[in-house]
RNA sequence: GCCGCAGUAGCUCAGUGGUAGAGCGUCUCCUUGGUAAGGAGGAGGUCACGAGUUCAAUCCUCGUCUGCGGCUCCA
């Protein structure tokens, strides 16, 4: 005798056992219709689910987040339908849901041509249709194990195979297709009515680069066609955002194939780096950092003693001379501790924190690179801090308050953060890896930041806090970053002298706010899609005239500009106003200045917003104190 | 590095086993025009690079390089 109570707090009894399936129809009929699945009692569970015992219900339908992952991982079902139904050659591995998708991994040497990926697309379509039911049955692991060997589906067998003996599995039918899940999967194929196969990728094999190569498609499902539109718009629009795109539109900058994952900038690129740059620098001096500068190609006994010379001398590019090798510099910490063990230090002058804005080269393997975010030249806001054991923390929390400035200044809200601890390889005791451990995560709790925890993902010399921005397709970047290192100082012989006259090993602090200021940029791009404010934007105002009657006062105007350290162009051509205009706004210049024979009379200039605002005629020196205010405000 | 796809004018792209085309841009001329494209004419290409097949290759085959999408990696 179930007695069931709903969402909204009234409860039903039944005389025998249902199904879920059972419930909604007693509900009402729409609802019986719309049901995907349920939460009883807090698990996700099937429509067929026999319900025997008193429970809390709550059905699940495509308007609910966790109906639209039902339908995404029922459409990797069906994906895996069509498949094996196309390519009977094919084994299946997994299919997860993934954000606004899924995807499933298929073992397939000769691989899917994007043919292929259209005949698939259409036996989905044509299997939807059929609605033929998803059904549940369960099975000892041993049983399972059999009935995949039979059907010749080894990696089936060998999931199955690492799956804890005691565990009842569950299948799911689908015609002739039958796969191992959990679930809960939608009631039959018709409930999948919006879905598109994106691409095809290579991936290895439970992640391992040593097994084989599988064939991942990637696809998307939404609740509706009209959902799937609105994504597939929105996609279309992210990649209009694309940082490689904007750069060659704003001609920011270019790659070739003489220098791979090397960057080419133009002047405007130049002008918004040196602008972040600047920005940084004056930042760093403020709380207290001393710049230096180290040099670029350092012997390579110096890479022995730090130890990359033997863990990563394959991604470090070198050159010869005068029978020396040398490695042009992957890092800087290794010159920074040059820097401090110039003279002998004591306690008294820690916290030492050395920044530079140092040029790194690292042999990145070729499938990574990718535009700005990973290339192998690049500048990183890099400091390394000379500091105690107990000035971790202190250290740490102003860094991160440091941080979360400057990322609001460039407009940044979404940062993602995560806390990597001791990985099973690594060097210090237990006792100080708790210390650092507890250094690093108190600084963010006490600053109620949601952060991840990645047990295991540190550095062999220390615990790392990552700081991650997300590009315009949602991909994730690493950014700012602040490392604890108990190894390097003491391979390369930092000393201080403690209060008690013994002479120490100093802990050292890596961190970055922006990384790689090259990535940080190109992530910066696709955030205001190539409108950056004015206080980076590359040139700040265009000067237009309307005919050549007003090119004495364009120069006046450009000069007064200038003067005051505003960047400026001036448009002299012989065009129209209309076609000047088109093109300064689709440079994204955030201001234009109109000058024609009115503003000539009145000594004003007429000023225009690169979003189509007429912000009417004024004086140049109004003007100027207003865009000054928004530079200043970083608005 | 691995899997797949791609590389044609400065840019965006079309195209073909018989040595190539559009739009935009560039150049010249006309036009002096008030808030997102004024008009006319001209120039511009070793079809990424190297081999092979063929009477003939930009096109087919192989290799190399680079880029793009993933995977792995990211001190």
């Amino acid at each position: 005798m179930p007695n069931i109570t709903l969402p909204d707090g009234k409860t039903r009894q039944f005389p025998h056992p249902m199904t879920v399936a059972d419930v909604a129809a007693s509900i009402g009929p729409g609802l019986a219709k719309a049901a995907l699945a349920a939460k009883v009692n807090g698990h996700l569970v099937d429509l067929s689910t026999l319900i025997t015992e008193d429970g809390q219900i709550t059905l699940i339908t495509d308007r609910d987040p966790e109906g639209v992952e039902i339908i995404r991982h029922s459409t990797a079902h069906l994906l895996a339908q069509a498949v094996k139904s196309l390519f009977p050659e094919v084994q299946v591995t997994i299919g997860p849901v993934i954000e606004n998708g899924f995807y499933y991994d298929f073992a397939y040497p000769k691989g899917f041509t994007p043919e292929d990926l259209e005949r698939i697309q259409a036996k989905m379509e044509e299997l939807a249709k059929q609605a033929l039911p998803l059904q549940r049955s369960v099975l000892s692991r041993d049983q399972a194990i059999t009935f995949f060997r039979q059907q010749g589906e080894n990696y089936k067998a060998e999931i199955i195979e690492s799956i804890p003996s005691n565990e009842p599995l569950s299948l799911y039918q689908q015609g002739e297709f039958t796969d191992l899940c959990r679930g809960p999967h939608v009631p039959n194929t018709q409930c999948l009515k919006a879905f598109k196969l994106m691409k095809v990728a290579g991936a290895y094999w439970r992640g391992d680069p040593n097994n084989q190569m599988l064939q991942r498609i990637y696809g998307t499902a939404w609740a509706s066609k009209a959902d799937l539109e609105t994504y597939l718009h929105r996609l279309a629009e992210a990649e209009k955002r694309d940082h490689r795109k904007i750069g060659k539109q704003l001609s920011l900058f270019h790659v070739q194939e003489e220098a791979p994952g090397m960057i080419f900038w133009h002047e405007k690129g130049w002008r918004l780096y040196l602008q972040v740059q600047d920005y940084i620098r004056n930042l760093l001096r403020e709380h207290g950092y001393q710049e230096v500068h180290t040099p670029q190609v350092v012997d390579r006994s110096l890479w022995e003693r730090s130890g990359h010379w033997e863990k990563f001398s394959k991604d470090m590019f070198t050159t010869h001379s005068e029978n020396r090798d040398y490695a042009i510099k992957p890092m800087n910490c290794p010159c920074h501790i040059q820097i401090y063990n110039q003279g002998l230090k004591s306690y008294r002058e820690l916290p030492l924190r050395l920044a530079e804005f140092g040029s790194c080269h690292r042999n990145e393997p070729s499938g990574t690179l990718h535009g700005l975010m990973r290339i192998r030249n690049f500048v990183q806001d890099d400091a390394h801090i000379f500091c105690t054991e107990q000035q971790i923390q202190e250290e740490v929390s102003g860094f991160i308050d440091l941080l979360f400035k400057v990322y609001t200044d460039f407009g940044f809200k979404d940062i993602l953060i995560k806390l990597s601890t001791r990985p099973a390889q690594r060097i210090g005791s237990d006792e100080i890896w708790d210390k650092a451990e507890q250094a690093l995560e108190l600084a963010l709790n006490h600053k109620q930041l949601t952060w991840q925890l990645q047990p295991g993902e540190g550095a062999f010399y220390g615990p790392k806090i990552e700081f991650s921005l997300k590009d315009c397709l949602g991909r994730i970047w690493q950014c700012g970053t602040i490392q604890v290192d108990f190894s390097m100082p003491a391979r390369l012989g930092a000393e201080y002298v403690s209060a008690d006259g013994t002479k120490q090993v100093p802990v050292m602090l890596h961190r970055a706010i922006l990384g790689s200021l090259e990535r940080f940029i190109g992530i910066l791009i696709e955030e205001h899609a190539g409108a950056f404010p004015a206080w980076l934007a590359p040139v700040q105002v265009a000067v237009l005239t309307i005919t050549d009657h007003q090119h004495d006062y364009a120069h006046q105007v450009d000069r007064q500009l200038r003067d005051v350290g505003i960047r400026a162009i001036k448009d002299l051509r012989n065009e129209k106003i209309g076609l000047k205009i088109r093109e300064h706004t689709l440079q994204r210049i955030p201001y234009l200045l109109v000058l024609g024979g009115r503003e000539v009379d009145k000594q004003q200039v007429a000023v225009r917003t690169r979003r189509g605002e007429d912000l009417g005629a004024m004086t140049i020196a109004d003007f100027i104190t207003q865009l000054q205010t928004e530079i200043d405000h970083r608005q």
